[in-house]
DNA sequence: TCAAAAGTGTTCCGAATACACCCATGC
DNA sequence: GCATGGGTGTATTCGGAACACTTTTGA
């Protein structure tokens, strides 16, 4: 018995309003990095449910908006940080995810050059710290999960596209940079040889510049050239490692 | 002013209702691979809206269901597959891509070995269809767009994940499988060069049998050898290309 | 002058490439 | 025998790994 006036014919003929009645939000894995550490900002929860537990950055969506954007302002709301970089990865269902209800979360990472971007707690966040990956407290929700999930797919990504710029000052030494690939890849480089592979793929600008008060011979620093990349990409140029 | 009392806090104090208001789909990019094509499976559909257009396999998901078992069963109840393998790869949120109302769907795709499953069309699907990825008809919702994310996301993964197996019958050739590969990737292989690289790897099983009725000296036939993969992968070993 | 980190050059090895070539089967 | 695809071997090239070495600064 086929109903052709409805989209919802294929679950027992159950009316619309049976199917308008998720709840949705975003949460958003905010990596850092620091002193050779990755880390993650969470927040100290001031509200129900899990109140005073600490929970990654994230709330619901209200119906008129869409994720990324939602993203954005729960992340400036929470802890101040606006305009970072933000990418969806993965979705979680869990019927019994949320205490008060079917809430499906959409997760979202963002990197964040942690030393000029000090986040401070506001709305229900009564506080906000970085932690080391590594070194998680107990979590609110699934967010343990949500995390295990990030952090897999953060170290998928960053050896194929070069993402990992974000987490950087835009002006950087090779080996700050080759530091943060060793922390987000748990592996060591050898100097020489990764020195060598990125240069050779143009993707840096040589800067007119060196590092100052350090007690050794100053390395040079880079910018990494989004436009090279972009016109490279083109080219069918592929980043990698 | 805080609210201690809710989650629901950061968005101007709106009651929770205001939040559970969003309808949930998934939609299933099947892939399906026949004499060097890749394919998708589309629906044509019988019901409104988009009512005798092609679309993806997809439906409303009720709150009681998890959206893997929803997909699996929407899949079985529009086209009788069953048991398909099957992977969350993006969630499309734009607000107006559902006509009667906020309706975001969570993309899934499958892939199938298409020659020994043949699709039947029920519900409210009139028909089935396989297509060329590359020769798409029009398509009901922002159906084209999951589609490209699919289909790059496919090609992504299946470079670095041995999903490609999934598309081939359980004994196959090696030629049969560069192929695949080639027609995934949208590139060609030296065939002794696949073939050492592949067989190196150690994950495929050589079966003891051939080819038959073919006008050529007849193939040797491979297995997929899904414990060895499993074990090496503990091991560290990274499936690549 | 010494420590510490920046930066370069060279050798070695294994993997990817590009071929040329032989083998088994149906017609 | 010959067309067709199955299957093997080898020479060459290229990139990564390993490591020794020099340079520049501050203290």
């Amino acid at each position: 018995m086929k109903n052709h006036n409805s989209y919802f014919v294929s679950q027992n003929n159950a009316p619309l309003k049976d199917f308008i009645s998720f709840g949705l939000s975003v949460d958003c894995v905010v990596f850092g990095y620091h002193e050779g550490e990755v880390r993650v900002l969470l927040v100290e929860r001031d509200a129900e449910p899990f109140i005073g537990s600490w929970a990654l950055v994230g709330d619901l969506v209200h119906p008129e908006s869409d994720l990324l954007n939602a993203a954005n302002g729960i992340l400036e709301n929470l802890t101040g940080l606006k305009d970072i970089y933000m990418e969806q990865f993965f979705t979680f269902d869990a019927i019994d995810r949320h205490p008060l209800g079917r809430v499906i979360t959409v997760g979202y990472y963002s990197l964040v050059e942690s030393q000029h971007h000090q986040p401070i707690a506001s709305s229900w966040a009564k506080s906000t710290k970085w932690f080391n990956i590594n070194k998680l407290p107990e979590l609110a929700f699934d967010h343990q999960l949500i995390i295990e999930k990030g952090v897999e797919t953060l170290k998928d990504r960053v050896r194929y596209q070069p993402v990992g710029f974000e987490l950087l000052p835009s002006k950087f030494t090779l080996l700050e940079l080759q530091a943060l690939y060793e922390a987000l890849l748990g592996c060591k480089f050898d100097k020489p040889n990764f020195r060598k592979k990125i240069l050779k793929m143009n993707l840096l600008k040589p800067l007119d510049e060196v590092q100052e008060n350090v007690s050794h011979r100053p390395a040079k620093l880079y910018a990494f050239d989004e436009e090279q990349y972009d016109s490279l990409r083109k080219e069918g140029f592929a980043f990698e490692l």
